[in-house]
DNA sequence: TTTGGCTATGAAAACGTTTTCAGCCACCTC
DNA sequence: GAGGTGGCTGAAAACGTTTTCATAGCCAAA
């Protein structure tokens, strides 16, 4: 098998134009042209005044040598990175790959980089990757849907640019969350107009901020419809959860004709799961979800449920990040909209005698 | 509204446990200890001999002014970041949210951070990427699925650690790829397996390397079965091409029963508009994909595809640029393997004369 | 011709680490 | 007591930029 090492590299092909040696620096650069570095950094920046015919020299010392700046060394003396972290919970899923691509757009647009790190609920992992961003990002984007935080930002020195993103207010940091009480309450309201009585709500971690507020909304909603019932099951936002929530579900007396899930993919978990007890969504059971997953529009029945822009969330996100680094005022929390979407998965409650209702 | 600006910043809260100056620097460290900077560093990095007392101190100072590197400057002397760049053709999609939770877990075994940047098939934006990793980085990975690459590389110095992902071989840089051929031929054949004689495949973009490789191996099985037509109909790897396929597939003479799809998104809009037009898969026309999306179970039918590890295509291809960073030898290329998922959307062809065929 | 104020440049000091090099000290061996 | 020997430590030089500060030259004004 050929092998490949560092060592025996071939000659150049479609590499630098001219490569000489692996390390060209600044100084290389001056001495090629005959000036000084600071007027080579003076040149290449744009800053401070030089000859033209200077210039030209230097431009030509640079394409000549092939040279291209090391921004390690140009962060250091600036003070300044022209990089951002983004901590996340994770990084597949629908969810963050919209998210990080709205953020990779705004990114692009301030001519920033981007370093990301997922944590995996690992406190631990935070406290890391936080401290490792220390002298190489210019500001950080913290994600962090557990209610608790105490220390997290621990080793980020007060007055660094840090934007939190969904989860709870902080008092030091601003905030980009999406609307989970708009959104829960335009669900729960659109079950409650469709007729249905009886509520159940598949609830996620009780120690998921996203989670606790979407379950406030609901029972918020039922405060005000004194004649609808709202119950709950536990759950924790994960597709198995809503398939063995299906069984709780059919226990509960009085018999729910509606479900909204905390999320989508426990919507899907308890379709699946009604489906393979013999309930028909949405005739038996009318079911939303929240999230608006990419899946939902594909489902047999396609899934009502609360849809957000994610990628302009991550748009915000970084755009907040930029003012709060450049000294712009900012407010303290920045809200976005949430939208119901209603597909296939409910529908007016089953009307006893006509055979909708279930078994005994 | 109330605002934040990075002036008014409030007092510590869960920040830092006694945040004195934002800037502690290694020098303070060494102060508050009464110990130069260098026997600071060789306690921090357990490096050199310093007595068990020393280094009490040291540690002690350091939890007290609430000291943590800065990396920057940290790379600067060591020559070395801990940080590789990812540059990728988009960040968002079920491919490449798998490849980056790989890239992801195999960045935390090795330590090192990420920094991503996606180009949107622009050459332009690649070059400025590869650029922008200049003293950044210890090596990259490049993903360039165009089939023309000249030049994209330029201004990364020879004998620095690049690692290729997908696309074409390249003469000085180490690839990690997926089977492309294999899984392409394991498709045909499982169609001609069937009892299928016409078959035709719906092309990817021409210029993609993945859609080429895919292509050639259609026609190379085809090759193989003298009583099996082959006919092709481009595409362009978009959902909206598959539905307009939908259309030209109708009129081709020999009529196809069977169609390899260069891609799942492609394959997910043909039958879209062939069910558009009544014609049923896999009951008329059988249907494979490539790429196995998380959707392609979901969809009715469910879709037959090739599928692969992609996350494992990210631990491996970072997992190399490490190898090639530490100068082991490495396989010029690594390929690794795709599967047929067989699900609903294949079937044996239609038997004249039961109702399958579509009218004339 | 001096003075003053530009413009264009270079020398050198940052930036915050790591690492080399040399030196100090205590201990051991004759 | 002289001469190693080895364990700790600090001074200082990197690393590759940017930026401040000083200065040299030049032209216009006095």
């Amino acid at each position: 098998m050929k092998t490949f090492s560092a060592t025996s590299r071939g000659e150049s092909g479609d590499e630098a134009p001219s490569p000489p040696g692996s390390h060209v620096s600044i100084k290389d650069v001056a001495r090629h042209a005959g000036v000084s570095p600071a007027t080579v950094s003076r040149v290449l920046n744009g800053t401070g005044p030089v000859r033209p015919v200077v210039q030209e020299r230097v431009w030509a010392a640079v394409k000549a040598l092939g040279y291209v700046p090391h921004s390690g060394a140009r962060s250091l003396a600036r003070r300044k990175t022209d990089t951002v972290a983004l901590v996340l919970p994770e990084l597949s899923g629908d969810f963050y790959s919209q998210l990080l691509r709205g953020m990779e757009l705004a990114a692009r647009q301030f001519s920033i980089q981007l370093l990301v790190s997922s944590f995996h609920g690992d406190p631990a992992e935070v406290k890391r990757a936080l401290a490792a961003t220390k002298g190489r990002v210019d500001g950080i984007v913290l994600m962090w849907p557990e209610m608790e935080k105490d220390g997290i930002l621990q080793s980020v020195p007060p007055g660094f640019p840090v934007v939190l993103l969904g989860g709870t207010e902080h008092l030091h940091h601003p905030q980009v969350t999406l609307d989970n009480s708009g959104g829960a309450r335009a669900a729960v309201e659109h079950l409650i107009q469709l007729g249905h009585k009886v509520l159940v709500h598949l609830t996620g971690p009780t120690h998921n901020w996203d989670a606790v507020e979407r379950r406030q909304a609901f029972f918020a909603v039922l405060g005000q419809y004194p004649d609808v019932q709202g119950l709950e099951i536990p759950g924790d936002f994960t597709e198995e959860s809503g398939y063995l929530a299906a069984t709780t579900l059919l226990e509960l007396r009085p018999r729910p004709t509606a479900v909204f899930a905390g999320n989508d993919a426990s919507a899907i978990g308890l379709v699946l799961g009604l489906r393979a007890r013999g309930i028909q969504v949405p005739r038996q059971v009318s079911v939303v979800g929240f999230d608006d997953v990419p899946l939902a529009r594909f489902l047999t029945p396609p899934l009502t449920t609360v849809g957000a822009d994610v990628q302009e969330l991550g748009k915000v996100a970084i755009t907040a990040l930029m003012r709060l680094r450049d000294g712009s005022p900012l407010p303290r929390a920045t809200v976005l909209p949430t939208h119901l979407v209603v597909r296939g998965s409910t529908a007016p409650p089953p009307v006893p005698g006509e055979g909708g209702a279930y078994g005994s």
